[in-house]
DNA sequence: TTTGCTTTTGAACGCCCGTTCAATAAACTG
DNA sequence: CAGTTTATTGAACGGGCGTTCAAAAGCAAA
């Protein structure tokens, strides 16, 4: 046999994201293996490779794209009160990371399988999200809003809270997002003003 | 060659537990092989049969010695202020994290890795430890010192925002542990209190 | 010094890994 | 419908995996 009837690249190269995407996540980036991508998608290992160089920028791409998303998407109004853009952050974080479970995962757990060089590019990925909520803290001690000691801490402190929710939320579990996103912002609002 | 001079199961079982924890940490648990552990012990793969059953078990004796350890050092004084249990329960949690990267990181990463039976296991000692402190809030609400609307919301956003002082800090670095420990009860106190 | 116990080696087992590539069949183009 | 492009197969490559075990060598007690 060879190509297969009904077979494009516009259809299997997505799902060859996709496969990928729910098994490293499941699974992690070590313990999956190409022919188990191959097998969920329903094609043979070598298949794979018309729609990535190897397995390394197949987690990478993946990371990439996550990290892109989420600073395209988060949102950004530099002259409205430093409170609302804090409020409007923690909504944004927690919602944006609840849609993407997966992406979120492999994002945190992932790193340490990537290469030097694609490590290098995620982590000022990251950075560039943590510095926006730094701005925004720093821009809420200038105007007496906020009393937060170090900025830095307390980004980090307010990212891994928020992150955290990913651990145990499930949608149609005992809170609605709604009321995940209320509590959340009571904490982070008692926890940087006087 | 076979028995090699000076060899000692008193000597070479620690040697493969802290070899084991360090590559796991290092590299991940699925990355690491025996041969790897064995060649940083000094030994043969063979040998590692010795002191474990399976690289399961080597991964599984970790995280429950870890979180047996976690339990059997935390605080307990259920008769004092809950504001001061809830004190004593962020440095604790600081510094005794803060003292166990490796321990700490295995963990929280490796969950995925274990059979499900372990898993189970794992799961229980690291749900008592987030009772206890589910325990201290509840006893803050009753007394009137905390306004927590949710306390299982809040256990587990306080424990996600301690844990996460472990991606970051390294001794020796721009603060000390005990700012470090100040900052985080400061935050933690205000959101939890009215 | 002999005997029995402890510890390790080194080879082997069967299996799975990421990746490559010539052959081939389906889809598209004109 | 002929010619070209695209997508896939299936076999192969060299290598590493976890684990087992008989043989051998160091150690300790008598």
């Amino acid at each position: 046999m060879a190509r297969t009837a009904g077979s494009h690249s516009d259809i299997t190269g997505p799902r060859v994201r996709a496969a990928a995407l729910r098994l490293f996540a499941a699974g992690g980036y070590a313990a999956v293996s190409m022919r188990a991508i191959a097998a969920e998608v329903g094609v043979q290992a070598g298949a794979l490779y018309n729609y990535t160089p190897d397995k390394q920028s197949l987690l990478f791409d993946l990371m990439q794209g996550h990290m892109t998303d989420l600073l395209a998407d988060m949102p950004q109004t530099p002259s409205a009160p430093p409170l609302d853009q804090l409020r409007d952050f923690v909504a944004f974080h927690i919602r944006f990371h609840a849609d993407r479970p997966d992406e979120v995962f492999i994002a945190y757990m992932e790193l340490r399988n990537l290469s030097p060089e694609n490590f290098a590019v995620i982590e000022g990925l990251r950075r560039q999200y943590e510095d926006r909520l730094e701005a925004i803290l720093r821009a809420g001690v200038a105007s007496g809003d906020f009393a937060v000691a170090d900025s830095k801490i307390v980004t980090l402190a307010v990212i891994a809270m928020l992150t955290g929710v990913n651990t145990w939320y499930r949608a149609g579990g005992r809170l609605s997002l709604d009321e995940v996103v209320a509590q959340y912002w009571d904490m982070v609002r008692k926890a940087v003003t006087a």
